[in-house]
DNA sequence: GACATAGTTATCATATATGATAACCTCCTT
DNA sequence: AAGGAGGTTATCATATATGATAACTATGTC
């Protein structure tokens, strides 16, 4: 389904509790994936022609882009994905207390390390 | 062997030219294991402790780690490594021609879409 | 309706990351 | 020398990402 429409978002909302969903909205995966699909648009392709790049199928870059997919790429996938774009991954860490993205979301800090 | 020693880096210096030594030491997979590293110590862990707290084995995370490793970790694992050293992970993307990292270096652009 | 384009999903085969164990090295302390 | 701490490497088993194919939905155009 290309746009799941009312069904399917109920569907899933019956799979998933509110606040999961809103958690996996926030998670790196989630954000990773809408990141992946911008780049590509940004650069006119569509999935086949980006998975003519890569030098694989069509099917494997929705999957790769796919907000519901429960797999987590590998590295070298996501860097080589963005190199067809023309874009080179970054990696980098920040700290989890100084994250704060909602804060009605936010759970109890981590315990400090003395 | 913790430090390679003069040996150890001719050895392997043999395996690959200067300049693909010189072209992975700039590439993300290289700098990534070098933050990982630098999470792990500056949260004054051994290996051993963060595999404790990754529930594996140190040797896991030495491969994790290890500079000189051929694997390409999936995002999950190093997000899982960092999540137990106090960050999250954040992967962004910038475009290829604004790297220019040595110019020596640079290859030919590449070429423009029209 | 027939057809093409863009994307999704399921399934299987294959490649590769990860987990566990063990042996090893280097440094340090006694 | 002996032992421990910290880290590396090799190997095997297992989990999972990826590649390929096919069938499907939805949309738009003729």
């Amino acid at each position: 389904m290309a746009r799941p429409g009312f069904d399917g978002f109920k569907k899933k909302a019956l799979d998933r509790s509110d606040v999961a969903k809103e958690y996996e909205r926030l998670s790196p995966a989630y954000e990773l994936r809408r990141k992946l699909v911008e780049l590509r648009q940004s650069a006119g392709l569509t999935q086949e022609e980006a998975a003519e790049r890569l030098n694989t199928r069509k099917s494997n870059i929705s999957r790769l882009e796919s907000v519901n997919s429960t797999i987590s790429p590998k590295l070298s996938t996501i860097s080589d994905y963005a190199a067809a774009m023309g874009y080179s991954v970054k990696v980098d860490f920040v700290p989890l207390e100084s994250q704060k993205p909602n804060k009605s979301l936010q759970r109890t800090p981590e315990k400090r390390r003395r």
